[in-house]
DNA sequence: ACAGCTTCTCAACAATTCATCAACTGTGGG
DNA sequence: CCCACAGTTGATGAATTGTTGAGAAGCTGT
């Protein structure tokens, strides 16, 4: 664990070849209105940004870009976006990195931009705890979707407003707290065992990617021996404590013939 | 940590050792309008890569051109095209190496030029993953016609003025993630069982290249022994998911005789 | 260290879905 | 017009997942 900050020291090094292509956040006091998000969008691709941008602006957003990792940390630390859109496939400073040094101290809400389809197996391994998913190539229509999807459950507002949830009508909000392993669902807190809670930790730090419970055995239980029906029988129990209706999971679904797969919240 | 970024900085020692024999794209600030695309011809042939720049030039597009695997890594590496041209039978570093290296960072759109119309059988093992795929010799506007197909396919921009789908009328749009194992047509995400996934996205990521039933079941099936009715069959009820009239496919085409093959998008 | 508790594991069974194949119908090419 | 091949449909059985319970293993507090 300990080799992976390190990579700290070196950034300048890496990032030295890179010219910084970059229209960072617009600077001075924040001039929007109350309603109005701001979205950092990082993307060594200038079209992508582009295209992304004028999406999200058209949506009302208030967008601003980075063309590396570099440029995005420091982007970030001026002045927090609500939401970060991240490439994964960064040249120098990866994709990852970024995430990784953002989440030391952080918890902004980001969504990863997957290049290649397969790249699951590389993403797998390290516990990105990304919000979101998206694999290139994408509609900027969807990725505006997510963003709104992301930014809902992330609004502390929705908590005061939801008063109307009398009769268990629609959405559920559920809150994972890593630092306390304390997971919320309609602002009730449900008591989950240990390998319960690793089990759903994994799983929504993976959002919309599907495993198998061979792969789900390796990386929760760190196992290779051991029954698979293991793993249905917990997802069972957590369905029962976290799911409105166990019985039609809308977070915690079945892709039958492979696996499980989590579904981040509407 | 260090043992998981690697591959963006290893880029360029792997390019290192190839001497150059090429052309390279142009350097220096790009100095296209925002409409210009950039194409990278990669053939063995001086001929083949002149008649084809002719055309593409002729075309508006700016093309680049390289006559080995290991320059046109480099040219990737040095000013990434919007698309590349790729022969598959290069010397020493084979066109097949190229696109695998390209394709573990990068989803780069690429068409594949194959020397041998029976090359299927070598070209399958391998799921390359290119975006099309075409068969020496072929004429010059049809290669063009591909490109501004693959590359309308790919532009983000496509989905800010297609605001008309409103009837479904013609194009739909048909995106595979295999992260997360869904279908979408049209931004509907539409239900597939496994081994309907597995078909569609087998032919999707050999696009253009005819199967027979045989070579589905031993490919998608793995298995030597089955009736190829059951091939017929699940084309049958994929076709009900994925085809806006089925009964005119677009996509997941008979070829009489023979087999089916997978028409990329308009 | 031990008792009492919780949690995990696994096997057996039930319920559901899906794949398969065969028989029939439709269609296109010669 | 005929024949071969592809499309269509439905019944059946196999495979997969959900569900339950009982025993094993692990913790906790005394």
């Amino acid at each position: 664990m300990a080799s992976e900050v390190p990579a700290a020291g070196r950034e300048d090094a890496i990032v030295g070849d890179a010219p910084v292509t970059t229209t960072s956040l617009q600077s001075g006091p924040r001039p929007d209105g109350p309603g109005t998000r701001t979205i950092l969008v990082v993307d060594d691709d200038e079209r992508v940004r582009e295209v992304v941008s004028w999406q999200l602006e058209a949506e009302g957003f208030t967008v601003g870009q980075a063309g590396d990792g570099p440029a995005a940390l420091q982007s970030i630390a001026a002045l927090p976006p609500d939401l970060v859109v991240l490439n994964l496939s960064l040249p120098g400073l990866g994709g990852l990195d970024v995430l990784r040094r953002l989440r030391q101290h952080s918890r902004l809400p980001v969504i990863v931009l997957s290049g290649r389809n397969g790249e699951t197996d590389r993403i797998v391994g390290l516990d990105l705890g990304a919000d979101d998913y998206l694999v290139k190539p994408f509609s900027p229509e969807e990725l505006a979707a997510r963003v709104r999807s992301v930014l809902r459950r992330y609004d502390p507002p929705r908590i005061a407003e939801s008063e109307e949830r009398a009769v268990g009508s629609g959405d559920t909000q559920l809150r994972i707290d890593a630092g306390s392993r304390e997971v919320t669902v309609d602002g009730r807190v449900v008591e989950l065992t240990a390998k319960e809670f690793d089990l759903v930790t994994f799983l929504a730090a993976h959002p919309r990617l599907v495993f198998t419970r061979a792969q789900l055995l390796e990386h929760v239980w760190r196992s290779d021996s051991g029954c698979e029906a293991t793993v249905t029988e917990h997802v069972h129990r957590l369905r029962h404590k976290v799911e409105p209706n166990p019985a039609r999971p809308r977070r915690l679904l079945t892709i039958r013939g492979v696996g499980y797969r989590w579904e981040p919240g509407p």
